[in-house]
DNA sequence: GGCTTGGGTTTACGTCTGTAATCGAATTCA
DNA sequence: TGAATTCGATTACAGACGTAAACCCAAGCC
């Protein structure tokens, strides 16, 4: 299951709030992206022909809803993501951001607290 | 500056050993991705043209080396990774791996060693 | 029953990607 | 010097992506 970058916005829409007509989705999308209701049905489209959304038939229309977690394609997408550039391990990218400044002391502190928190539950 | 995964392979041939010959490229790659000759010309034009490598004439042929850092390049995909599903922040991401036992606890281990260490050194 | 209208479906189209064949120039070999 | 080989440049082409126009159908309105 891949979805485009075109495709995550209506996601990150039905992730938030399902399920949802394609009018509702396009109101949302048009402010936020611009896009026109056929751009947003067309996507809709091939996102059902992926099986990454269900619809539901409710009279003239139909109701969206994911029919993957967002956790999922998060899941899928961060393995890529470390797969291609720090060899599918975390710590080295990690020091990557600490040694290009891409990262603050309190995001660093916070990360910290947070893996002391999973040792101690654990 | 944009790399699609393709031309990333050759980038990351540059990256190891530069300057390089196409012929030397060809046959790193094809035995690694299975890829042509001609392919693998191919890309290296798409990234003179996007200005990622340069080449330097030497008699018949050309030496390709890379006119953009790895690091640039690294940079440049966790940001952009990291604003698609994180808000552009890291600690969930840590959160999500660990969530998800996409991490173990060593790695864990790892990474906060490294942040105690960069908070002693500054 | 025609006309409008609010969906939905199909088709389109330019760009990007991955992969390669083809063409052309240069070099080498017979 | 003509043929074969090498290497690079150009062109191709199918599939994915972003974006949208065009078309079609059911439901309500006059």
């Amino acid at each position: 299951m891949h979805i485009t970058d075109a495709e995550r916005k209506i996601m990150e829409c039905l992730w938030q709030n399902h399920p949802a007509t394609s009018t509702e989705l396009g109101e949302s999308l048009e402010s936020a992206t611009g896009w026109r209701q056929g751009t947003v049905k067309a996507l809709l489209n091939r996102l059902l022909n992926k099986g990454a959304i269900e619809a539901e038939r409710v009279g003239r229309g139909y109701r969206y809803s994911p029919a993957v977690s967002r956790e999922h394609c998060v899941s899928e997408a961060s393995q890529r993501f470390l797969a291609r550039w720090f060899d599918g391990r975390l710590a080295p990218l990690v020091a990557h951001l600490s040694d290009h400044r891409q990262i603050n002391r309190q995001e660093l502190e916070e990360i910290k607290a947070l893996i002391e928190e999973l040792e101690d539950e654990s």
